[in-house]
RNA sequence: GCGUUCAUAGCUCAGCUGGAUAGAGCAACAGCCUUCUAAGCUGUGGGUCGCAGGUUCGAAUCCUGCUGGACGCACCA
C-alpha cells in the first residue's frame, strides 16, 4: 500500500474515533476505500453505504453528508498528499497531489531494485502446487498446457507473495492403461524398432489408440490388460510394507528435491535394451513387465522433461502414482475398519456427505484406483512436506473426484475423533490425517474446445509452438527489412536473417532472430491460455492463438522491447543517474498521461495479491494489458528525444518502472521477456 | 435423471466478496510512419448484461425458477 492511500485509512479512522466513538479496524477502514471508476470522480473514495454497518444511521446519503462534514474541519492533517476532497451522492471522494503521488510511486520503483511489489512475508506457507500431471505414454497436448502454465505462474506468484512452494509434477504413470500398453506391446508383432527409438512415446501412444481400438471387437484383449496390471501392481507391492512404516521414515523431511522415491525409472536406460528379437522375454515374466513399465516411464519422462525445459517449465519433484500403489491396500483396509468405507458389488465404495456419486476406493479384482492411490499420496506428501497448503491444477471434469477425495478426508477427521481407539496402531496415519484438514484446494479450469490442426485432431505442443514462431519469423523478417530499408542501422540483423531463412540452420545454434521468434511464439502460446478466467472454456482458434496484436503475449513482449530501445538512446544522451529526479510538473502536457501510468503502477502489489487469493493468473494478464495500453498511449503521443535533459530525466525513471513491472509480470506469467523485438 | 459450471457488443473476453455513466481487444469503417520499433496510436459505429421473478436505498454481480451449452456421475485417469 502506498503513504498516500496509507495516510488516507488512519485519517478515516481516527477521526471516526475522535468524533463518532467508533473504532474501526485498519484492516477494516481500509476495505472501506475504493478506486473510482474514472478519474473525475478523485483517486480514492470512500462510500457512506458501507458505514451502516459500524453503526451510522440513515439513507447513504445523509451518512455522506455527515461524514463529509466531519472530514473537512480536519483536512488539513492529510492536506500534504491531498488536494481536495469532494462529496459526490453517496461517495466522499478524495484528490491526491497528482504531482507528489506520480513523483512518489516511480521513486518507490526506482528504489526497490527490480523487486518492486515483492512481499518478505513474516509466516510464509508452505504451499504444494501439483500441476501439469501428464500421464505417461501419451503426447504432450495442448490440454495439458493449460495445467503447466497455470500452475507454474501459481507457484510464481505465491513465491513474490513471500511463500515457500514446493512443485510437484504427479505422472499418471499407473493404471490399468498400462496393462493395455504392455499387452499392447507384447501382442502386436509389426513394431517398428527404429521408430521407436527416434520417436518412443509416438510408438507408444499408437499402440495405446490401436489396443483401444482392437478392444472393441475383441475381449480377450481387455482381460489380458487387466491380468497384466494386476501383475504389475502385485509385483510392486512385492517388498511389502506398511504404509504406518513408511509415513514414519518419511516423517517431515527437509529435502525438498524428491526424486520418484522407489519406483523411480532414473538411470535404467543402460540396463534395458529392447529389440524385436528380445521383446518377448520382457513379455512373459512379472519383473519383465516391471521393466518394460519403467521403461516406458522414463522414456517419456526424458520427452516431457525436454518439453518443459523449451518451455522455461521446472519442478521441484516429479512424483508418479505407482509409488503410491504399493499402500493402497493399507487404506482400503484402514477405511473398511474404521467404518467408513463399505462393499458393494464386490468392490470397496466411500459414501460421503454431501456427495451425491459413491466413491470408488478398490476394484472388486483387488487392484487399486486412481482414488485410493491420491489419498495415499497427499498423506505422504504431509508427512514429507508438513504443507500448510496444497493446490491440485486440474482440469474441472475432475471436480466430482477432488470432492470425494476431500470428503474422505473429512470423514476420517470426524472419524478419529469418535473412534479413536479403531486406529490406534496407526499413530502416524492419524496424526497426519488431523491435520489435512482445510489445506486441500482444486484449482480448476475450463476446457479447451474445437481444438483441431488442419490435418488431424490433437494439437501437439511442438507443433502449436511451432506455428506460431514460424508465423512471428515472418513478421519480424517483414520487420526487420522494413526498418533496414529507412534506417540502415539493422544491417546486421538482416543479413542474421537471411541466412536464418533458409532451410539449413545449424544443429543447436539458433540466430538471435529464430530465439526471438521462438520466445514470441511460446509468449503467444502462453499468454492466450492465461488471459482468461480460468473457470472458461477456452475456445481454440488459431487466428486467434496466431494473432500478435491487441490482447496478446507479443504485445506485452513488444511494449517492453519499445521501452528497452527507447532507454538505451535516452541513455545515449548521457544522463546523470546518480542524482536521481522524479519531480513531475502538472503543467507539462504529458503530465495527466504519466499520472495515469504512476496510478496503474501503484496497485500492481493488490493485483498481485488477488492473483494469489483466487489463484487466478489472469488477473495479472488484466492488469498488465491495461499498463501496456496506458503506456503505448504515450509513447506514440509524446516525444522525449529532442527536450531538454531536466525534462526527460524523471521521465527516464518513469520508464523504467513500466519496464520493470511488465517484465515482473512476463516472468510471473511464464512469458519470455525479450530484449528487442 | 442427479450434480458441477457457464451464458455480457458480430467474434474473443474484462467487469461478479452488490455501488457512480457496463469496458477492452479482434473484425468493420475513417485517419496517423521525413521524427524515440506501426506487433503501435487516434476516432466512428456496435449492448433488452440468456429469460422471468425475488432480496435491497441500489443487481451484469446475490437468491429462486426456466431456457440453452459444457463437463461429470461404480470398477479409466
Amino acid at each position: 500500500m502506498d503513504v498516500f492511500k496509507k495516510s488516507l485509512v488512519s485519517f478515516i479512522q481516527g477521526i471516526i474515533k475522535e468524533k463518532k466513538n467508533i473504532q474501526i479496524s485498519h484492516e477494516e477502514s481500509e476495505k472501506l476505500i475504493k478506486n473510482p471508476p474514472d478519474s473525475s470522480f478523485g483517486d480514492y473514495s470512500l462510500a457512506s453505504y458501507y458505514l451502516s454497518r459500524y453503526g451510522f444511521k440513515g439513507k447513504p446519503e445523509e451518512i455522506a453528508e455527515e461524514i463529509f462534514n466531519i472530514f473537512i474541519p480536519d483536512f488539513e492533517r492529510i492536506e500534504d498528499l491531498f488536494d481536495k476532497i469532494e462529496i459526490k451522492g453517496v461517495y466522499i471522494n478524495f484528490f491526491v497531489d497528482k504531482e507528489k503521488f506520480a513523483s512518489h510511486i516511480i521513486q518507490d520503483v526506482a528504489g526497490s531494485n527490480g523487486n518492486y511489489g515483492r512481499t518478505a512475508h513474516e509466516k510464509p506457507l508452505k504451499v504444494i502446487i501439483d500441476f501439469s500431471s501428464p500421464n505417461i505414454a501419451k503426447p504432450f497436448g495442448v490440454g495439458h498446457l493449460r495445467s503447466t502454465v497455470i500452475g507454474m505462474s501459481l507457484s510464481k506468484i505465491y513465491e513474490f507473495c513471500g511463500h515457500n512452494v514446493i512443485k510437484i509434477n504427479y505422472l499418471g504413470d499407473f493404471g490399468t492403461q498400462f496393462g493395455k500398453l504392455i499387452t499392447a506391446f507384447c501382442r502386436y508383432n509389426d513394431i517398428n524398432f527404429s521408430e521407436f527409438e527416434k520417436d518412443p512415446v509416438k510408438v507408444l501412444y499408437g499402440l495405446y489408440v490401436r489396443i483401444h481400438k482392437d478392444e472393441q471387437t475383441d475381449a480377450t484383449a481387455n482381460e489380458e490388460a487387466k491380468n497384466r496390471f494386476k501383475m504389475l501392481e502385485d509385483f510392486i507391492s512385492i517388498n511389502k510394507r506398511s504404509l504406518e512404516e513408511y509415513l514414519g521414515n518419511l516423517n517431515f523431511k527437509k529435502t525438498k528435491k524428491f526424486f520418484g522415491g522407489e519406483n523411480s525409472a532414473e538411470g535404467i536406460s543402460d540396463k534395458i535394451k529392447l529389440s524385436e528379437k528380445n521383446k518377448n522375454a520382457f513379455c512373459g515374466t512379472q519383473e519383465g513387465q516391471y521393466d518394460l513399465w519403467r521403461l516406458f516411464r522414463k522414456l517419456s519422462i526424458n520427452e516431457f522433461k525436454r518439453i518443459y525445459k523449451s518451455i522455461g517449465i521446472e519442478f521441484d519433484a516429479y512424483e508418479g502414482e505407482a509409488s503410491s500403489a504399493e499402500f493402497s491396500n493399507d487404506i482400503k483396509d484402514i477405511l473398511l475398519e474404521s467404518g467408513i468405507a463399505e462393499v458393494s458389488e464386490g468392490a470397496v465404495i466411500v459414501r460421503i456427505k454431501g456427495v451425491k456419486a459413491p466413491a470408488l476406493i478398490a476394484k472388486s479384482d483387488g487392484t487399486s484406483l486412481y482414488l485410493s492411490r491420491d489419498i495415499v499420496t497427499a498423506i505422504s506428501r504431509m508427512a514429507k512436506y508438513n504443507f500448510d497448503k496444497m493446490i491440485y491444477v486440474v482440469g474441472s471434469e475432475q471436480s466430482l473426484h477432488f470432492n470425494q477425495l476431500f470428503g474422505i478426508f473429512d470423514m476420517l477427521k470426524e472419524n478419529l475423533k469418535e473412534n479413536i481407539d479403531k486406529l490406534k496402531d496407526s499413530p502416524n496415519f492419524k496424526r497426519y490425517v488431523s491435520i489435512m484438514g482445510g489445506r486441500l484446494v482444486h484449482v480448476k479450469f475450463g476446457r479447451i474446445i474445437g481444438m483441431s490442426t488442419r490435418k488431424g485432431n490433437i494439437v501437439f505442443l511442438n507443433d502449436y509452438i511451432e506455428e506460431a514462431s514460424l508465423k512471428a519469423k515472418e513478421k519480424l523478417n517483414k520487420e526487420r527489412l522494413e526498418r533496414f530499408k529507412d534506417g540502415g542501422t539493422v544491417a546486421g540483423e538482416v543479413t542474421d536473417l537471411i541466412k536464418t531463412t533458409s532451410k539449413i540452420t545449424p544443429v543447436g545454434e539458433k540466430s538471435e532472430a529464430e530465439q526471438t521468434s521462438l520466445k514470441i511464439g511460446i509468449g503467444a502460446v502462453i499468454f492466450n491460455d492465461l488471459k482468461t478466467r480460468r473457470a472458461t472454456d477456452v475456445n481454440f482458434n488459431w487466428d486467434n492463438v496466431l494473432s500478435f496484436e491487441g490482447q496478446t503475449g507479443p504485445y506485452l513482449q513488444y511494449t517492453v522491447s519499445r521501452i528497452n530501445s527507447l532507454v538505451s538512446k535516452l541513455n545515449a544522451l548521457n544522463i546523470d543517474s546518480k542524482h536521481p529526479d522524479f519531480s513531475f510538473s502538472k503543467k507539462d502536457t504529458d503530465f495527466n498521461d504519466i499520472f495515469l501510468i504512476a496510478k496503474q503502477i501503484a496497485c500492481f502489489k493488490d493485483a498481485v495479491n488477488e492473483a494469489m487469493e483466487q489463484n487466478e493468473p489472469s488477473v495479472l494478464s488484466s492488469y498488465a494489458l491495461e499498463l501496456a495500453s496506458l503506456f503505448n498511449k504515450y509513447y506514440q503521443n509524446y516525444r522525449l528525444i529532442g527536450n531538454d535533459i531536466n525534462f526527460i530525466k524523471p521521465r527516464l525513471f518513469m520508464l523504467s518502472s513500466v519496464r520493470t513491472v511488465l517484465t515482473q509480470i512476463l516472468n510471473l506469467l511464464c512469458v519470455p521477456v525479450l530484449e528487442r523485438m
